[in-house]
RNA sequence: GGCGGCUUGGCCAAGUGGUAAGGCGACGGCCUGCAAAGCCGUUAUUCUCCAGUUCAAAUCUGGAAGCCGCCUCCA
């Protein structure tokens, strides 16, 4: 079983065979950094992330670059906004964005270029393309690109530069040779942040970084490139124009797209003002609830946010956990932190490979987690107290194949002991409940049930009922636990 | 106007020719002093509708309806 992958370029899924047996270079848009990433931001990153697991776990050596975009209009527009300094709100959001991303257990690409850190790539890229006859200097403007010098224009977005003039919903400039073209330089007003270059000082336009530094890390040709859906069109075409205009040969091989996170059934939108920021849903729900909901539906889709879907997400993830924990107290030792790449690899496993084989079909492989997770609920009910080695190891495969499925979609990272103390420890912090009463309820309970008291043990269920705690009543005493 | 996508049980969601995964929820049972958790069972003879191809279609073709995205430097 091999690895496909849909191809935004062809609109196929392709198998995938990388420029170089072993290797893959892979390009994924990162954020304009000039202000708080929203849910939408993660979905692509974590998206990605998961691409980048993947691609590591079969055996890849992956070198993933992700880019921000650090100079642009809207951060200069922010920075007049302010008054502070452009660079001062780049590195302001490039810092929150790490943070974030962190906390969502993203791993840090292989390279994270900026693009004031490569304007003199960038100024040879531009200078290249008009030594080529692919762009052109508009004295007192900008540098244009010439879509019509490049005649795969359109191929990968499926749109054909007349249709689109046609629309009358290009912007008229006249100084274009097409109106179609774009800018790849264009000169800074006064107090605008500026490089000096052969059209004076000015800055970049928004593609020409991508194809510059992609080229500098990644060659003339590479394996993937990927971003949200709306990229494909301009930015992508773009891309694709300015680097196989130069080069004369194929850019990228796969073109891999995700689809949008909508709120409540509506697009995130300013007017709507229902952006939703990633350090709010942080600050609800656990990361992993998080990367749960985002890889719970096909990359490509649509994906609802609601509170109905992390409601449930909550309870998805906490059935992961109870497993794991019971297992644990069965008997079963299993070490979270260690990275469980050379641990077995059971049928579940065997399943999830498949699953993410197929496209990345995250939705899939997390039903593969949950037939895992039942499978091991199976073995241990069937067991009651005397379990036997037999069944301990088999236990013990599975909870290590779910450790590994994890591993790949970015959760299960912590023990089921933490996990739930941390979960309880922030309940009674929102809750404004003490702990301790409720230890002394659930001790007084445990002696009423002893001396058969049982009304008054309901009684004391009753009443911490109604603070929506729940009592367990294991082999080694009472837990509680706050109700969702 | 151009291009593309989506429509699967109460909800979420896999499934691109072989007779409907998984999660959440609900109901019944087992377990429990009672619960919780878990397990077992039930919950779509059917995949928006119509027509066609086929031995066979949620899956392919044509048409209809509804919803959505891009074409505005928005992931």
């Amino acid at each position: 079983m091999s690895l496909k992958i849909y191809n935004t370029l062809t609109g196929k899924k392709e198998i995938f065979e990388p420029l170089e047996a072993g290797k893959v270079g892979m390009y994924v848009c990162g954020p304009t950094v000039y202000d708080t990433s929203h849910i939408g931001h993660a979905r692509s990153v974590v998206i990605f992330d998961v691409i980048f697991r993947w691609l590591k776990e079969s055996g890849y050596d992956v070198c993933y670059v992700r880019n921000f975009t650090d100079v642009d209009d809207k951060i200069i527009n922010r920075a007049n906004e302010t008054g502070k300094d452009p660079i001062e709100i780049s590195e302001k959001y490039i810092k929150e964005f790490h943070n974030e991303m962190d906390a969502l257990n993203v791993l840090r690409p292989t390279i994270e270029p900026k693009a004031t850190e490569h304007i003199n790539d960038i100024i040879n890229f531009v200078q290249m393309l008009i030594d080529k006859g692919k762009a052109y200097y508009v004295e007192g403007s900008d540098v244009f690109f010439s879509i019509e010098s490049f005649e795969g224009y359109g191929k990968l977005s499926g749109r054909n530069p007349d249709d689109m003039i046609a629309g009358a919903r290009v912007a008229v400039d006249t100084n274009k040779r097409n109106p179609m073209d774009f800018t790849l330089w264009k000169p800074a007003k006064p107090g605008e942040p500026a490089w000096d270059s052969p059209w004076g000082a000015g800055r970049p336009g928004w593609h020409i970084e991508c194809s510059a530094m992609s080229n500098r890390y990644l060659g003339q040709s590479f394996d993937i490139h990927g971003g949200g859906k709306d990229l494909i069109f301009p930015h992508h075409e773009n891309e694709i124009a300015q680097s196989e205009a130069l080069f004369g040969k194929q850019f990228v091989k796969y073109w891999i797209h995700n689809g949008f996170v909508d709120i409540n059934n509506e697009k995130m939108s300013k007017s709507l003002g229902n952006f939703t920021m990633i350090k709010d849903v942080l600050a609800k729900y656990h990361p992993e609830v998080i990367r749960l909901f985002l890889l719970s539906k096909h990359y490509r889709s649509p994906i609802d946010y609601n509170e109905n879907s992390m409601a449930e997400m909550v309870s998805s993830l906490d059935k992961i956990y109870t497993f794991l924990d019971r297992a644990n107290r069965a008997g079963v030792n299993f070490n979270v932190s260690e990275k469980s790449s050379n641990i077995s690899s059971g049928e579940s496993w065997a399943t999830f490979k498949e699953d993410m084989d197929d496209d990345f079909n995250s939705a899939k492989g997390i039903a593969t987690i949950f037939d895992a997770v039942k499978s091991g609920n199976k073995i241990l009910d069937k067991s009651g107290e005397s379990i036997s080695s037999d069944k301990i190891k088999k236990v013990s495969d599975i909870c290590a194949d779910i450790q590994k499925m994890g591993s790949i979609i970015g959760v299960v990272s912590q023990s089921p002991q933490s996990y739930f103390k941390a979960k309880k420890d922030a309940a009674i912090l929102s809750s404004s409940i003490d702990p301790k009463m409720v230890d002394q309820l659930v001790m007084e309970r445990t002696e009423a049930r002893k001396s058969k008291n049982f009304a008054r043990a309901d009684e004391i269920r009753k009443e911490l009922d109604s603070m929506n705690i729940i009592l367990e009543d294991g082999q080694t005493g009472t837990t509680w636990k706050f109700g969702q």
